[in-house]
DNA sequence: AGACGCTGACTTTTT
DNA sequence: GTCAGCGTCT
């Protein structure tokens, strides 16, 4: 191992940098400085909850660069995009220079894909490839289904894509998958055998459109630096220095790689720790960790105990739970924080009165204790239980925000708008253009499209190139026009790209296909939404090529240009740059910190986050653990750890929350506590709080006729029918995917015929609609004083109602009500 | 081709 | 509660 020395005149830098360096080393404890100036060979951080790991990383990062390690030499792979952005941002402050830009700072996602646009054509790949997101792998793979003719009840396409993605990121491929005696066994015992087979047709189709899955990235990644040693050592050699975070998480395809990539120098540092894995059902798994240490010869293994973040109650309560789990990395996080308040734990009637429990805290807190809107997070298992929250917040006039959900890249007009210059940029990507060939309507209609997609198949050519030879196809007529107009405006739009930018280009499109017209002339509230949504997207595109043409002034040997070329500017900002780029961001990379909004996010989502007071609600059975994910010792686990997670995001005051009864798709449901709450430590707990309303009580939302008690949980000491199945699945594999009950929650019993449909425009005796309302079959649009699942009052009837109300489209703006169902409210 | 009416699937978690 | 998607009718 060789002491990196100054790169040959770059000494200015390095003095220049000297000075700041040693003051930021000094706010570091024995351990963080251990960890941050051991900066050759191999080491392993394992850092605990809120021990300081990004400080570390950075500082290391930092005191690389001055000790004259180039930045273009750094490569730092995380997670998120925000921990990548995070990172870059901190080093940019600690430098107090734009020295890291340079560095490769990102997600494994996104740094692959990037070097594979350099690469892709030596796999056979366009260098402009697509990047597939879920919903286009999902779209794909419900095509080839339809084709095999199987089952589509049993090869759902979410289930599928599961499969693959599981094999992919284990490295085996859809020949290795179908030879696999295991592997083949469990698809029989799920009834779903022909998953190889579709492995199998999926690769190829996704080859053929020139197309890269999520997987892929990872994938393709390491057969390029497996195949080709030429690229292997080129890379190997850029990349001298490299660190991962959250090293926990990584899969094995992620492990090989980085492997491979280090081997030459060995100077890898991972950072991670094992309480935080919490996502090895996409394939992480800790083994890596352990694995780490034998892999070299000299690791250096440094341990980050002393938490910064939390309370002692805080502290004291996440040991206690983690300790539960069997095989973890000892480790024994302390604090010389205050012993702060202790953890509150709340039981409320309902899911409502739960988020109004939280929505009065926060309001209370703000002030007594002068807290802030921001100082809040509230924390769940699952997006579905961010509505109770959502609802009393908006009802108390506090200012929040959903973090997660819909991608803003996932609405369906960006999409369509996307998938225009995805065909331009790639005319092998399928997807994309069944997409948009006939939106906005242009006459080419589903048999045109049936007989061009059977030819494509049956001469394996891709659906454009036949497309392009349509007069031969025996299409005539009307279609056939349709489609010479077409393929003309999409060759002027593909002319484009060798002298215009992204944005000029979507402009283009937008213009010439109508689509900001069609959107601009429906004057509906959705409609509305999304021609702002398509603005909105105009908009980032242009604010990125505006980035991309300040970014592109520096060369790749970090000088800045003088005299740079329009060429370069162009290669900078081209359509295809910036398609892969956004199929890899997530909505949580562009928000604005700033805003004083209460936080609501998953608890996945907050990992690495902090807040001053957390609220960790649905504390239940079947919900935190999730019943999907009570089965095996290694799920349950997995729970706890995002348990352990969720409690050590607080930094003074926590709040764990559950309900005896919830909405669940469209059901009351009653759950048992959480066990994870019995296995709290007594003395750091109040359970004192109420979680009741006080007048609440009777006339709440929700009545129960029948009470609880039928069925449910045996749980108790030692929860032996749980374990009984726990074996059971052990040993004859996961119980035949039958109609059952998908989750175990007692259903309560309720007052009156459930789920009745009534016919609101065929009005029987008890469905008049009460003054209160004013609501009348054909009303018009203006009067409408309610949105979409409005509850209805009934004169009369013993409930109320919940309305779905439908616009019409075209003509007048009149609504009509459609459908109501029957329901205890 | 498009509007309308209705069914059923969804609920782990993310790049 | 919500929504995509399907079949049917115009």
């Amino acid at each position: 191992m060789c002491e990196p020395t100054a790169v040959q005149g770059r000494l200015p830098i390095f003095l220049y940098l000297a000075r700041p360096m040693q003051d930021y080393l000094k706010g570091l404890n024995d351990r963080q400085y251990e960890a941050a100036t051991h900066i050759n060979g191999p080491l392993m951080i394992v850092a605990g909850a809120g021990s300081g790991k990004t400080k570390v990383l950075t500082t290391r990062i930092a005191h690389l660069m001055a000790k004259g390690v180039d930045a273009f030499n750094i490569l730092a792979l995380t997670f998120t995009n925000k921990a990548a952005a995070e990172m870059k941002e901190r080093i940019e402050k600690m430098l107090g220079n734009n020295e890291a830009r340079n560095l490769y700072i990102g997600t494994f996602h996104s740094v692959f894909a990037r070097i594979l646009r350099g690469e892709a054509h030596r796999l056979g790949y366009p260098n402009s490839f697509t990047i597939y997101d879920s919903d286009d792998s999902k779209s794909v793979i419900k095509s080839i289904v339809k084709e095999m003719e199987l089952d589509e009840k049993q090869y759902k396409p979410n289930v599928v894509l599961g499969r693959i993605s599981q094999a992919k990121s284990s490295l085996i491929g859809p020949l290795q998958y179908q030879e696999d005696y295991y592997l083949q066994q469990e698809d029989q015992r799920t009834n779903r055998p022909a998953i190889g087979k579709i492995y199998k047709r999926y690769a190829d189709q996704c080859f053929k459109n020139g197309a890269m899955d999520f997987d892929d990235l990872l994938l393709k990644m390491y057969e390029l630096l497996n195949t080709f040693p030429e690229v292997l050592l080129k890379y190997q050699h850029k990349f001298r220095y490299v660190l991962i975070d959250e090293y926990q998480d990584t899969n094995a395809v992620q492990y090989q790689i980085t492997k491979l990539l280090a081997a030459a120098h060995e100077n890898i540092c991972v950072v991670g720790d094992d309480a935080q894995s919490i996502y090895s059902f996409r394939g992480a798994t800790i083994e890596n960790i352990l694995q780490f240490q034998k892999d070299y010869d000299d690791v250096k293994v440094v341990k980050l105990e002393q938490n910064y973040r939390s309370s002692k109650n805080i502290i004291e309560v996440a040991n206690t739970v983690i300790r539960q789990n069997k095989g973890q990395i000892p480790k024994d996080l302390w604090t010389d924080k205050d012993q702060g308040d202790k953890i509150k734990v709340v039981a409320t009637m309902t899911d409502n009165e739960e988020g109004k429990y939280v929505s009065t805290m926060i309001q209370e807190l703000k002030l007594r204790d002068h807290y802030h809107n921001h100082d809040f997070a509230i924390l769940y298992r699952t997006n579905a239980q961010s509505r109770a929250y959502e609802e009393n917040l908006r009802r108390g006039g506090i200012a929040y925000k959903i973090y997660g959900g819909l991608s803003f890249y996932q609405r369906k007009e960006v999409k369509d708008y996307i998938a225009y210059l995805r065909v331009i940029a790639n005319t092998r990507d399928e997807e994309a253009l069944k997409r948009i060939i006939n939106y906005p309507v242009r006459g080419i209609g589903k048999t045109s499209m049936e007989r061009l997609q059977t030819i494509a198949n049956q001469h394996n050519m891709t659906l454009w190139d036949v497309i392009l030879r349509a007069p031969e196809t025996g299409l005539k007529g009307a279609a056939l026009e349709a489609i010479r107009k077409f393929i003309t405006m999409m060759q002027y739009f593909q002319s484009l790209q060798t002298h215009k930018n992204a944005y000029e280009i979507a402009f283009e499109v937008g213009k010439h296909t109508g689509l900001v017209k069609e959107l601009f002339n429906d004057k509906t509230v959705e409609g509305l939404a999304r021609y702002e949504n398509v603005q909105e997207l105009l908009n980032s595109i242009k604010e990125w090529t505006d980035q991309q043409e300040n970014l592109s002034q520096i060369d790749e040997e970090g000088t800045v240009q003088e005299g740079i070329t329009d060429q370069t500017l162009q290669n900078a900002t081209t359509l295809g740059l910036y398609l892969q780029q956004i199929t890899l961001l997530t909505d949580a990379d562009n928000d604005k910190e700033d805003a004083d909004v209460v936080k609501l996010m998953t608890i996945h989502a907050a990992k690495g986050l902090e807040f001053p007071v957390v609220f960790v609600g649905g504390v239940e059975e079947t919900i935190f653990p999730s019943g999907l994910s009570i089965n095996t010792r290694e799920e349950l686990e997995e729970e706890r750890r995002l348990f352990y997670v969720a409690i050590t995001r607080a930094k003074e005051k926590l709040w764990l929350t559950h309900a005896n009864s919830r909405y669940r798709f469209g059901n009351v449901v009653a759950n048992d506590a959480s066990r994870f709450l019995e296995e709290l430590p007594k003395d750091y707990i109040d359970r004192s709080f109420s979680g009741g309303t006080g007048s609440g009580f009777g006339r709440g939302d929700q009545h129960f006729g029948g009470g609880f008690g039928a069925g449910g949980f045996s749980r108790g000491s030692g929860f032996g029918s749980q374990n009984d199945a726990a074996a059971a699945a052990r040993k004859y594999g996961p119980p035949p995917a039958k109609k059952q009950q998908p989750y175990k929650s007692t259903v309560l019993p309720t007052q009156a015929p459930p789920q009745q449909k009534v016919q609101v425009h065929v009005p029987k005796g008890d469905f008049v609609p009460s003054d209160t309302t004013g609501l009348t079959e054909g009303m018009e649009v203006e009067h409408l004083k309610f949105g979409f699942g409005t509850v209805i009052k009934m004169e009369g009837a013993a409930h109320n109602r919940i309305a779905t109300v439908d616009f019409k489209t075209n003509g007048e703006k009149k609504i009509m009500l459609n459908y109501a169902k029957l329901r205890i409210l």
